[in-house]
DNA sequence: TATGAATGAGCTTTCATTCAT
DNA sequence: CATGAATGAAAGCTCATTCAT
């Protein structure tokens, strides 16, 4: 479904260290850092970058859909395995932790006109979420008024809270508790 | 302290003029957008900008700490002439519609390594969010052990929140609501 | 004398479905199209073309060879069977005509530095020529003082000229009236 | 008309240097010819090209205004003092001389893409041109149906055939007698 | 002081060519 | 032989910054 063609094994290679090493500079540097260092950290020529990501937003792209595939397959298995009570706020921390090892990168998106398209991964995502959320109020642990956009909403603000201050740990975990108090029936 | 030379009449009504464009063609086109673009939307030379302001970081620090300089304003006009029991919930709101005004600007600062010195002026701003703190608990709106850093974090993630995700008006409502919630008494 | 090896059957096939697909490219964009898109349009993939032909100027150079080729032949043809009178005439009309056909490739030589050798071919095509002026001379319908240099000269420039102005089918046929007619006696 | 600004002498001085380096670099290897060369050759750095120049097509243009105006400038002259039996073979030989001199740069034109605007300049051209045609045509020294875009193509045809072919003086001269021959009345 | 032309390092992107598969 | 991924040298162009006017 996702590869026209299935790839020569140095390319697959090659594409990943690509991607690695964008994912480290942009996230040290931002989305600035020239696509040259993106390079030189894979140890590819620049040339190679540009037959994998035509153009550097390609690049950018890519990183995101990676990161946000990695944030789908967590909460599938939390649908699956977790505990229903728990498993929202979970997620909900989840999040936000992320947010610290994925560093600016997620900042850029919307400076960078990279025009999403209706990304069908951050519907699965939001969709996840609301399973987890409704879970949680037959459970019992949510507010059974809290909505949906709402909780996406909050999630964002707190992870780009989290990454524009730069918060100490503590400070994480206690602002994440105030805002999960407010996703708890009163 | 501050002025080495009072300036000239003209000189400073330039250095008001190119703040003002600087301001408007950031919040448009981020903080990429070029210093000649500023230049001529200010009216004057390239020259003149770099006259006032000796590099581009200085530009946008310049265009910070007037933001915050009215920040700071209104903060204090809260102080003095507001309802103690709800001026710091309308600050925290004031604050966070400010920021859909101010547009990405704000969120550039941490990209550009503008590594802000520790700054009188954020200083301030937290010290007089701390007196409406204090004084909305006091009046029993606000939750007694709400300490002051989390609030500032609260305000940070939400502001971030509304500037990245380009939240409807219903939402950033409904959405500020629950965070304010979260620091109301229980 | 000429192949070193006599080519398996597929070299050869491919070979010449790299040329044609050459022809087509380089008459639509100009020598300045990719050597890429060649090989995409002949199915082939890239390293394929430069098996055949080791640099690009190589194969720019095998296309002129081929379109002389055809020239030269067609040449031979009306030499063998033409009616003396005309012929002359006739060949010279088919090469401005030809030209259209072969696009802007013909005039690409000169840029490239293709320094093309003292080419046996161009030395068919003259000779070729030659012999049809002679004969239209002797049936009386070509000005007897005409030389062989200034004919070639004429079919250059007449042929370059339908090339870089876009002239009209009309004016070309005008044009061309005129300076068959200068070759005519008077 | 022409200068919204009155350009400073310096920049003056530095736009003619680069059109002059332009032409020769582009005479000498072509509309390839890197811009940074052109810039080497007029001892200015990169930036001030493309500050004069915003593409390199500009640069191109504005190669071809210059000599199209030289071109009409003569025109005009021969028009006014000229003698009307001879200046329009005259003023025919002329162009197809100067094209020597322009290098390869006229042939470029079609290449680039430099969709030339309709251009008032091809436009003065061409009727200066038509009014040494009726002149001569008057004068009893050129063919009365002779058409003006007839003369126009062949004009054309034999510059760039000049060009293409690398003419000797001697056989450019005789190939010129042809042409014009044709343009006498019989 | 203001101007705006000049600078030049640096960026993205292209493409002829090489070479491991 | 064919493949197509990798290479890396340019090329075109941008823009923060400097400096002569």
């Amino acid at each position: 479904m996702t590869p026209s063609k299935p790839l020569r094994a140095d390319a697959r290679r090659n594409r990943a260290r690509i991607l690695a090493a964008a994912e480290e500079v942009f996230a040290e540097r931002g989305a600035s850092a020239s696509t040259e260092e993106v390079a030189a950290r894979a140890g590819v020529a620049i040339g190679t970058v540009f037959r994998h990501f035509p153009a550097k937003r390609d690049l950018l792209a890519a990183i995101m859909k990676e990161l946000r595939r990695r944030l789908v397959d967590r909460a599938e298995t939390l649908i699956a395995d977790g505990d229903p009570a728990t498993a929202f706020f979970d997620y909900f921390t989840y999040l936000v932790e992320s947010s610290a090892e994925i560093g600016t990168v997620v900042s850029l998106l919307a400076e960078e006109g990279t025009s999403i398209e209706p990304d069908d991964q951050i519907m699965a995502l939001t969709q996840a979420f609301g399973r987890l959320l409704e879970a949680a109020q037959q459970a019992g642990t949510a507010r059974p008024d809290a909505r949906l956009d709402e909780v996406m909403a909050l999630v964002t603000a707190t992870t780009h809270g989290a990454l524009a201050g730069s918060w100490t740990d503590d400070l994480r975990c206690r602002t994440l508790a105030l805002v999960l108090d407010a996703l708890r029936p009163r």
